[in-house]
DNA sequence: ACTCATACCAGACAAATGTCTGCCAAGTCA
DNA sequence: TGACTTGGCAGACATTTGTCTGGTATGAGT
């Protein structure tokens, strides 16, 4: 067969066309053919062919540069959800009383993708490190849906004394609820049945490691 | 002087430009004449190298759809502090913890809160738990910005031969890089010097808890 | 042996795309 | 006013880049 290994080519090629579209454009076909060393334009397209036929790229004809990385449609149709934007308050602290979640702590605006508009949202910052075993650390943002029940297992904000803490619900005995840390050095706190008052429910996980990135709520 | 307001044209054409290169490819100077209904090449042209003049873009002579942005944003900018949003794609997976592939498919758009309008930006989804320990998870979607350098301490995607990884970026002895993971499990990769193939830095972490918020929302 | 499929080579050709050279009109500014 | 800049127009031209038409060699099956 040929000297290079059945299918290793391909692959490779495939590879170095994905990297280049990665730092910001497709390849030529004669880029591929040098970098592989071809002596012929036909043998790079026809690899960038079979993967096309493959499925593995998508090709306009014609168009220089023309290859791209086909999409991956999961779920849902093209048209079905409409993902709009939205910018939900960032509160620094959330209180006690504070139920009617008052702008006085409003530290930012952060964009949030949603296909439910109704949806009452807000984010706050994580203080503390009772939820550093589930991937959430000091200083992190959580996007908060308001919903007074959650299921258990979920991670939800709750009024805990008189500050918002973000734990994990489970179900308890008799009705009893109780808030789970994911850090061993927390206690879990038991509520009797109906003493628990819920914020919400946590939706997403938000860490910025890049300065500023949200900011100044003045604006909006 | 013209019969389009000043300075909006090349604001738009910027746009243009900016847009089609996050959907995969720069946008051929023909097409720009097209869609802003210029009736001379040079015109469009003209803005295009503008803008390289600017800064704002780079440019390949020659090469066939040769616009880029540019990397890095030298001290403020002119427009100061807007927080604008943008659509960035979500590419695929990564391999944090093993040697595997590089990026898959386009999965979707994420909504990302910049103001740096001039980065380069995309989404990758992790896989392994090599950064548990840095509050990164497997599932987690980081956002990347394009830079061919970074810091020691700062958190990079990097490629290197066919791999690509979320590690710690640490300088070595003798101009040595090192990827260090966040899990014990998992070993130090030390790359000689100008052996790593750096893609970005992570600038932001996300975890959607709550099902398919990001998803769909495109259709280039 | 015969066909098929894969991988590669060679060269011609055509379409896509960037570049150049002039020219025009309307503002800006010394 | 006159020099200068900006934004735009026309068309020719050169280069880049994709496409096509043939051909060679090797291995797998029948």
């Amino acid at each position: 067969m040929s000297p290079t290994p059945p299918g290793k080519t391909r692959e490779r090629i495939y590879r170095f066309v994905q990297e280049r579209l990665l730092r910001g454009a497709a390849p030529t076909i004669r880029e591929i053919q040098g970098a592989f060393g071809f002596s012929a334009l036909e043998t790079a397209r026809a690899h960038l062919m079979a993967l096309v036929a493959e499925g593995r790229l998508v090709h306009e004809p014609g168009r220089a540069r023309g290859y791209r990385l086909p999409f991956h449609r999961r779920g849902r149709g093209a048209s079905g959800g409409e993902a709009e934007m939205r910018l939900v308050p960032l509160l620094g602290r959330v209180q006690a009383g504070a139920l009617s979640m008052a702008t006085e702590h409003l530290e930012a605006w952060v964009a949030v993708q949603t296909r439910r508009a109704r949806d009452e949202l807000f984010a706050l910052r994580v203080r503390g490190e009772s939820m550093t075993g589930a991937g959430i650390l000091p200083g992190d943002i959580v996007i908060v849906r308001r919903q007074p029940v959650a299921e258990s297992g979920e991670i939800v904000v709750a009024l805990a004394g008189d500050e918002a803490t973000v734990k994990t619900l489970r179900r308890g005995a008799r009705g009893r609820m109780e808030l789970h840390p994911a850090n061993p050095a927390f206690d879990v706190l038991v509520f009797p049945a109906g003493d628990l008052v819920l914020l919400g429910k946590v939706i997403e996980v938000r860490r910025y490691l890049d300065a500023e990135i949200v900011e100044a709520a003045a604006d909006f």
